[in-house]
DNA sequence: CTTGACCCTGTAGCGGCTACAGGGCTTTAA
DNA sequence: TTAAAGCCCTGTAGCCGCTACAGGGTCAAG
């Protein structure tokens, strides 16, 4: 099967198979007289295998660590679930700051209501008095939003 | 005030600083005989309402488009109610995402207790059975993951 | 005059794709 | 025989919001 096939039956994009495998995480597959790349049901496994952590939200890295697993089926399995593991940390935190976001989010648009002069706007009010030291309704918890998160304490899609 | 003091300021780097100049997001500041930015109250105000646009989740893009309503008071706030509702859907959706990721991970970790070689580890087991067309225990509530979500449908950190 | 702390520009890298440009291969049909 | 259509190839650049240099200049204090 040539690479718009493999494309279709995986729903991944023919650039970002070629990606994977210039990224190391797809194994080359052999090519017709002309350059065509060819593959087998083997490589369909290996990129819904991709697909599927991907999903889950590993990098590309972290599936390469768990590829070495197909070679060493006797090697213990402590590292898989840490791998996992670490995932679920990670969705957690994230979690956490997207919550406050929310949040914070939704007392800033409880400050305006209807169509007025921008100046008048108790969002855009809001935004400008925090710009000038003051406090703000979404940063109102604990005070200070320069303080503590700002600087990449969390996961939070700042 | 120079650019260093202005980091320590704001809790914003110096290269972020100069990086926000490139992009036209802050404008840009008188220099000294010798070439050094020299900075006021005003662009420290600046830099401080990117900030914290940039904790509320907002792109630099549209932090400019909020910038524009500092030229003209009189417009009207329609335009930042909608920007403040797209954050709030956007982080909405990115929630559901993340919630239904963290399920997925449960499920693929309860797969597995202990230390076993790879071949016997339930987490590993589903991986692969989810590679060759099998049921994963993670992808177990609309069967395929292929299907849905897996192109772009969703704002998860595919 | 030197030291050291600051500042400058320009470029490249991160991750995971995505989107070209500019060309080659292969099959089918006129 | 040739042309058109539809696939394939490589290589490069762009996205976002920074971050991290390299290689140099400036400035105040001692």
């Amino acid at each position: 099967m040539l690479i718009g096939e493999l494309a279709k039956r995986t729903g991944c994009d023919r650039e970002t198979i070629r990606y994977y495998e210039r990224e190391g995480i797809l194994e080359q597959p052999p090519r017709t007289a002309g350059g065509y790349r060819i593959y087998t049901a083997d490589q369909l496994g290996q990129v819904i295998f991709i697909r599927h952590c991907r999903s889950l939200g590993m990098s590309l890295m972290e599936i390469k660590a768990l590829q070495r697993f197909q070679a060493k089926p006797d090697a213990g399995c402590a590292e898989i679930n840490a791998l996992i593991d670490r995932q679920i940390d990670a969705v957690r935190r994230q979690l956490d700051g997207l919550q406050l976001l929310e949040k914070r989010l939704l007392a800033l648009r409880a400050r305006c209501h209807g169509a007025q002069p921008a100046a008048q706007c108790g969002i855009w009010q809001s935004l400008l008095t925090a710009a000038t030291g003051g406090k703000c309704p979404c940063h109102a918890e604990h005070g200070d939003f320069l303080a503590g998160e700002a600087q990449g304490g969390t996961d939070s899609p700042l």
